[in-house]
DNA sequence: AAGCGTGATGGGACTTGGTCTCATCACCGT
DNA sequence: ACGGTGATGAGACCAAGTCCCATCACGCTT
């Protein structure tokens, strides 16, 4: 048998989201989170640098959207880029199975002030890496951070939609259609 | 003469900004700031909510981007509403004389995750106002994201240089300028 | 079988951000 | 002269976050 009980940062994660629900962010308390899944708030601090960023952990998103933008075909330009990044997002983050948890993550961040900042934040860091990764295709600087910003935009509205999704739409397919309509939407501007 | 040194808020950021740049964001107490200020800590939380709203107090900035949008000719696209939103900017805000400031204050924040994810926050709130105010303009829902997007890119682009510029020129004219270039980079996507 | 290093955890002291309440005290109008 | 006002000071208090040390079961070595 094992020495501790396993996923220590998922039960953490499961265990701060229910809290969250239940009495709001501000009425929690880092110690209640770390007594609820069965540990102390030293352990706690030990899997996440500070209370926003239990929300905020898995984030191999930034990676992978990088992967995806370097693993486009050479001729796709830079939005076309985008899309399969934001393809390979969905295909290996957004699942369906975590739909669900999803929803219930964003309505959790929406309520609080402090999470937004750190959503804030991570949509900064997105865009940032996508500009990088774009530039290394030979995109243009200002083309590059055009382009990461309508991704990052297409991004955080088909997630929206997704979590909102009543019919199983996958979310590569919200995006690819999303950022389309933000393209056109563009173009008219 | 005064029962107090008057402008105790604007010397609470003077002696923010300077201990900042002397000791760094995170070695920087509030009691120093408020002591360096000539006043104490329960006076700073009554002039600002937390300790890096400091740097971000000014806040008139939203207000008067969705004044400038809201005043532009009705005839304006999208773009061109927030093209002279930025300009009144300019003219009420991003003075010359505060140009200095701006270029210390950029830098402290620059230096630090904690300001940076507020910053973030607060470009959050201004591309939201700007979206709000275009769509009061008739403009539809995602075109008004995206302008507003694209406007919030051109300002910060703007920022830097202005911020940079070795010759005088007029933020106004900086932003007009880069926008135009946002422009013509969008559509090459 | 006994011993030892390892790694995740627990415990608690400590600093700082932030809140709250009460006291102070010079100005101002009556 | 007097009381109201408004910005400030003082200090208790809580929670976030840091640090250091102790614990203790597991597996590997001897």
């Amino acid at each position: 048998m094992a020495r501790w009980q396993p996923h220590a940062s998922e039960r953490l994660v499961v265990a701060a989201l229910e809290l969250f629900e239940e009495r709001g962010y501000e009425n929690t308390t880092v110690i209640q989170i770390a007594e609820r899944a069965g540990l102390t708030k030293s352990t706690f601090f030990r899997h996440f640098p500070d209370k926003r960023e239990v929300l905020f952990g898995g984030g191999a998103v930034s990676g992978l959207l990088v992967e995806g933008i370097d693993a486009a075909p050479a001729g796709a330009g830079p939005l076309e880029a985008v899309a399969h990044a934001l393809e390979v997002i969905g295909a290996e983050v957004f699942t369906s199975d975590r739909r669900e948890f999803g929803a219930r993550r964003s309505a959790a961040i929406a309520a609080n002030p402090e999470l937004r900042e750190r959503e804030a934040l991570k949509g900064l860091r997105v865009t940032a890496s996508m500009t990088d990764a774009l530039k290394r295709r030979g995109v243009p600087d200002l083309a590059a951070r055009v382009a990461a910003e309508l991704g990052a935009l297409a991004w955080k509205i088909a997630y929206e939609r997704w979590t909102d999704a009543a019919n199983g739409d996958t979310f590569g397919e919200l995006a690819r259609r999303t950022l389309a309509e933000v393209r056109a939407a563009g173009a008219v501007c």
